[in-house]
DNA sequence: ACTTAAGCGAGACGGTACGTCACGTCTTGTT
DNA sequence: AACAAGACGTGACGTACCGTCTCGCTTAAGT
């Protein structure tokens, strides 16, 4: 984003907004560069790290010019952005029964893809970029960050419609407690897993969950 | 001799390592440049960020040759994490009479490293580089990790003192209570500031820390 | 492709190989950049001299990058010997009605251009890379010495018209002698003037000339 | 030579300049020190040519510190002239018995040591520095050419002494026919050798030798 | 014996140039 | 107008030597 060149399109950030209703004059973009693109770029930082990744070999690796994938991306934080984000989309909440299970879930889950070698490399090297830059971390926020949130919300809906929870809660001191609550979920599995660098086995989800589900005044019934 | 071999050369640390009681050969290193370095890496990281800190800009800030900031320090990694570090140094436990206002002391006092510019840049970036790199990894728990732990170890000592939990509670236990703790604290504070963008209010740190202190079992008496 | 790779590369030195035929597919070099490098590089050898000669200098003389630099030239031996070949391009052997008169003119015009600074600089340190080098030293003969060396056998063969010398001489043994008298004269000019550091008068041309005609045995009739 | 530096002494070249009479009166300085660096430099211009030479290098080969290397000569160049100018220093002149035949011995000699990987690396580089140092080229000439020249001298003095050179020969005009043939000698040796990289063989020395004795006007009687 | 002064090894120091890498832009001809 | 190819200016990289400077030690000569 935030283009220095002259182009006037500001970087319409194709593949979250489709095909343009109006068809340019010109060739078309082809869809599957952009594929290739993505595809080479995850695979790219799982062989090679955050650090290691180049535009020239992502396009290299993707058979597709340098221009091509600048004409998508206006830097490598962002290609990265939408490369991981893809795999954040995937998450589900299936209701378990009960909230513990459901937290469980959530946790198992995310601690899996912090697991692939591509987003441990790739997730705190886009946090770090985005403590300079609000815009980059807006994106991350939307594509990366409130996938995960919304996970904890749903929790929260099935919980509250299972009757583990008051329904009437103030919305806005609920949305304050969704925050810590996803805030020490993901900060914390992300601490474990990349800085301490201790495993995220059954039993230390169990007594994690257990630690959460403490007291949590106005939450429980 | 061989300044052409391509040895791991294991790089002393010198800073760190105190005074050798054995007075090497040669001209001793300066001290004064020890700390014109840091010092210049920490304004530098400030000002730049961490990807605008480059090498031979803080060699030029510091009033020193590259080459001699490359004798101490391998890489632009090593050199932040003991830029950084010093700043984790001074963290101290008074005993504020509860659990509950020691933990909230130990939040605050982490979260306020987190809002100077240059650990909110380095921090995150530092772990993403720890993430492939082990030596770094380890590195990075020595410095800068450790000492934080400590203040919670040294909170726990103080609780059993006061009575508040069991003095007789299973080491191992307590051990991986602690670790459960200590990423929970650290990340979550992470994740709010850098992350998700949020500040770290007086508020915020009483109801995450209430949060923390719900059940505990085992730990409380 | 593969720009990480340690290929011989075998450097295809455009400046030389004309135009290829067969156009290649990306931006084509700039024809500019190549005579404004080796005009910087002249200019660079006369005012510093081979040693102070850097490629980063030549580069930001000629309003260049430095990688444009080493795209065409490999080292800074290979650049100086297209720079300084340049000069010799421009060799001729006029005619001048006999062969005393013809060798006269020849020693004359390479005496003048080893006077020029740049030559002075340059071609001995050209010779000693050179000694250890065989593929510079094949460089260098194409470039340099070649060209120096067709006018002594123009001037052979304009003799042999004149009748001055047998024209049906040992092809073989003629080029023995050429060699001899090549060697003579270059030799013997560049000892005078970048050795000895005499001057190369007309009439220590006079005398040199007469003593290589002496008696040529079975050369002249 | 031409000191940058402020010491006095204006580096004495010790190895010409024997113990000085006055003995200082600190430690004096290590005679098996200089010969080691002058070996070690030799034979790290045979291994390394004149390009890979370092003061490093040969101090680290010598066994000798930086400093002492640099106490005595100020700078590359000058060690150089030193390592190189006791292999001139054996040369010597038998007579004979004709001044052809003496005139081939001085060839035959030259082109041995112009085959020593230390000499050919070496000379021509060295001459290529003195074209912009005239203090340096001074020196060479001092020990290096002058050696060589005086055989040549030599050589005139023994013809004279058999009668096949006019004894009264005016001295100056016989300055300069030595002048002629000596740079004639050794220009065209070096050029054979190290720049056509042609090999010195007898039969060649005899006809360029031939080709030299030709008319000699005014020398021979 | 003791002082004095220089030589000596080691190696850190401020520099300069090196040759390479990746960046993001541009200019080709082709699709 | 998008595309593959690749040249371009830019700037940082980490290394190699440069020649100088501190260190602590050694080696004599002159007290």
């Amino acid at each position: 984003m935030a283009p220095t060149t002259r182009q006037p399109a500001e970087h319409p950030d194709p593949p979250a907004g489709k095909t343009p209703l109006v068809r340019g004059k010109g060739r078309p973009r082809s869809a599957t560069a952009d594929q290739a693109i993505l595809d080479a770029t995850r695979e790219a930082l799982a062989e090679l790290g955050w650090g290691g990744l180049t535009m020239g070999h992502v396009a290299q690796r993707a058979g597709v010019a340098k221009t091509t994938l600048y004409r998508r991306w206006p830097s490598k934080s962002e290609l990265v952005v939408d490369a991981i984000a893809s795999l954040f989309d995937q998450l589900e909440c299936a209701d378990r029964g009960s909230l513990q299970a459901d937290i469980e879930a959530v946790v198992a889950r995310f601690a899996e893809l912090l697991t692939l070698p591509e987003t441990q490399t790739a997730l705190l090297a886009l946090f770090a970029e985005g403590s300079r830059d609000p815009q980059l971390r807006r994106r991350i926020r939307e594509r990366i960050v409130q996938p995960q949130k919304v996970l904890v919300e749903h929790g929260r809906a099935n919980a509250q419609a299972r009757g583990e929870m008051d329904p009437d809660l103030d919305p806005a001191t609920a949305d304050e407690e969704i925050g810590i609550i996803f805030d020490t979920i993901a900060g914390t599995v992300e601490h474990r897993l990349l800085v301490s660098g201790e495993p995220v086995t059954a039993d230390w989800i169990r007594r994690f969950t257990t630690l959460l589900l403490g007291p949590l005044p106005g939450l429980l019934r």
